[in-house]
DNA sequence: AGACCGGCTCGAATCGATTCGACCTTTTTT
DNA sequence: AAAAAAGGTCGAATCGATTCGAGCCGGTCT
């Protein structure tokens, strides 16, 4: 059992042909060798044919990208950030599509994304810390993300935040999410509502639901939430809710539960729930309630997405998410080339819908 | 504007510290301080602290993962084919999840992966061949893909597949595609059904809807759609129907109203979707053209996801997609490790809902 | 006391390419 | 016909780490 299995596989079948290889059985050098495959400089016909016939012969699947890597100092690869694992983060079509636009843009210069869920450091996944990015972009994540990346700004590589704090010393892409909430809470003020609710994002990396409490609020680390929170209070000063795990309409449905299982006098009449995904699910919720939408409850989201399944038109802000995803691609790739590009914040767009109206009486 | 504009930024500040550079700092060998870093030898307490001293001193950010994956001849990447660009991908489930179950899996050796978009070569996106990869996943990927990759097969790069021809000598993960189609229309059949149609998964990389013509059939590369059409074949031999152009219920509610606004003695009384997202499309083109369902209609999908929005329990087959991806990427370790995985072949399983029921009279 | 051993450190080779400047032919210019 | 220019090719240095075997040193065993 020693012997056989032990041996990987005789004494050198493994051994890859390198460019070195190529270049001695074309009878030329290394460099020539080289100058033939990529075409950088001046090579008569004559030996590029005898360089890559050599290569074909040999078997020689052209220059090793790793070592290429090293010697540009560049991999051609960022980073994406992302809040979750794939199966829970790629449920969310705001993240796809900042996800989208951003690969468009770093196509531009050949690159591709590496997609690193932000786990815990000792979950076995790939630390971004370790993995050869030449720029990473922090999209949806927690503050506490920021915390790990020191150690790229010590490398210096380029990172960019999609919604992020402003105060980190990172490039930053947002849009106004404070003013944005701001529009649908006086939206539902001018329709005379005074029981408002919140359903809000997920407020840090641990992502539990549960009530909006005082505690939760300070110790909350994603910005984008936060700063939701803060449009309402600018119309509603002290309007309280429950906060989401995920962006999902599983996640607004139990927050709308919670919310209006409650009394009938102290029911919220409308409820500003912080991404349509899951203003879908507390329209689901009412439903569930008997109640009418908007004659018993109004409902308003944030994004402006399209979701899959729903005849309503919600009322929502817009936001323009492939574009913030397309900006922090070109910031990447501005950074790269040496230049310091300029924060791009985005404006949103009120849209009015049916799920919201008056104040019942 | 010569002199000035050309100098990068004086004389050396981008210079960054290497680890050569810590220990002379540190005062001891470049080997040591390696070993420092990495904790792969015998090291005294007391020259750790000097290097990691040092390294803090000078801003060292810790080893160059270029280098390092250099020579270690792998960089910790795995590429992920997909089929299309991240924003029209990633809008179908059975995607997500397979992604999700790949990466997860190599997490286990601290890979990450990247996205590559099967593009035309000259899209300016990334290309497979000269990204560094450890090894190459496609997913979803029509035959097209499989040509660019004898490069990497000549540079002996692992490859595996979900769902794929398997006469590409490469290692296939796949489900029983045409059996489970095929429950599905003896299903129909023992209902009494006689005038099917089929709504098909795009048939090739152009991914064009339209009807389902014997030339197209020909010329398609995607070898789970074709496989889904043999099944039900097996049982309606020269059942036709509609090309989606992808796995959405947009896409599958256009193709229902191709096939359905034709005179009512010719209109199908079931139709056959190959995916649950084109299933839920035709369910909705169906309520529009006032077609009670399973009563005048019976839909039937496959994939057995949760679709969002969708009230109804659909008739459909499941498979184990997440599964599927953790298998792949289980093989994937496999071959890394030098061993030869065993091809992985799932079951699915029928899975009967309110969408489908006798043929009307 | 001499042989031996274990713990720690160092030198040098290696991973696989790219690139700059030098050098040698030809060909064109004056 | 001599000088300059152009066109190709090659050597050698470089990118930044890892790793293996050798060497050194202080202590233990006999």
């Amino acid at each position: 059992m020693k012997r056989q299995s032990m041996a990987p596989a005789g004494n050198r079948p493994e051994t890859r042909p390198t460019l070195a290889a190529v270049a001695a059985r074309a009878g030329v050098s290394a460099s020539t060798a080289s100058l033939a495959f990529s075409g950088r400089g001046p090579v008569s016909d004559d030996t590029r044919a005898k360089v890559l016939a050599a290569a074909a012969e040999l078997g020689y699947g052209g220059p090793d990208p790793l070592a290429q890597s090293l010697r540009r100092g560049r991999s051609g690869i960022i980073g994406a950030l992302i809040p979750a694992r794939i199966g829970v983060s790629f449920r969310d079509p705001v993240l796809i599509q900042t996800l989208d636009g951003l690969a468009e843009e770093i196509s531009a210069i050949g690159a591709g994304l590496l997609l690193l869920p932000d786990q815990d450091p000792d979950s076995g996944y790939v630390n971004v810390t370790d993995a050869p990015v030449d720029a990473v972009v922090l999209v949806g994540c927690s503050a506490d993300a920021l915390s790990a990346l020191d150690a790229l700004q010590r490398r210096s590589i380029p990172i960019v935040q999609i919604e992020g704090p402003v105060d980190a010393g990172v490039h930053t892409i947002s849009v106004d999410n404070r003013g944005g909430v701001r529009l649908l809470a006086e939206h539902l003020r001018a329709f005379g509502h005074t029981r408002v609710a919140l359903v809000t994002l997920a407020l840090d990396r641990a992502r539990t639901a549960g009530p909006l409490t005082a505690e939760r609020e300070a110790g909350a680390t994603v910005t984008a939430a936060l700063d939701r929170i803060a449009g309402a209070r600018d119309v509603y000063p002290g309007v309280g809710g429950w906060v989401a795990g995920a962006s999902r309409s599983d996640a607004g449905r139990e927050a709308a539960l919670a919310l209006l299982t409650v009394p009938p006098a102290g029911r919220p009449t409308a409820i500003l729930a912080q991404s349509d995904l899951l203003a879908a699910g507390v329209l689901a919720a009412a439903e569930e309630l008997g109640l009418r939408v908007p004659e018993d409850l109004s409902v308003v989201g944030f994004d402006g997405i399209r979701v899959d399944g729903l005849e309503r038109s919600l009322t929502t802000v817009w936001q323009p998410s492939q574009d913030k995803g397309a900006a922090a691609g070109r910031a990447i790739v501005e950074m790269l080339a040496g230049r310091s590009p300029e924060p791009v914040s985005f404006d949103v767009r009120f849209q009015p819908g049916d799920t919201s109206g008056p104040a019942p009486a």
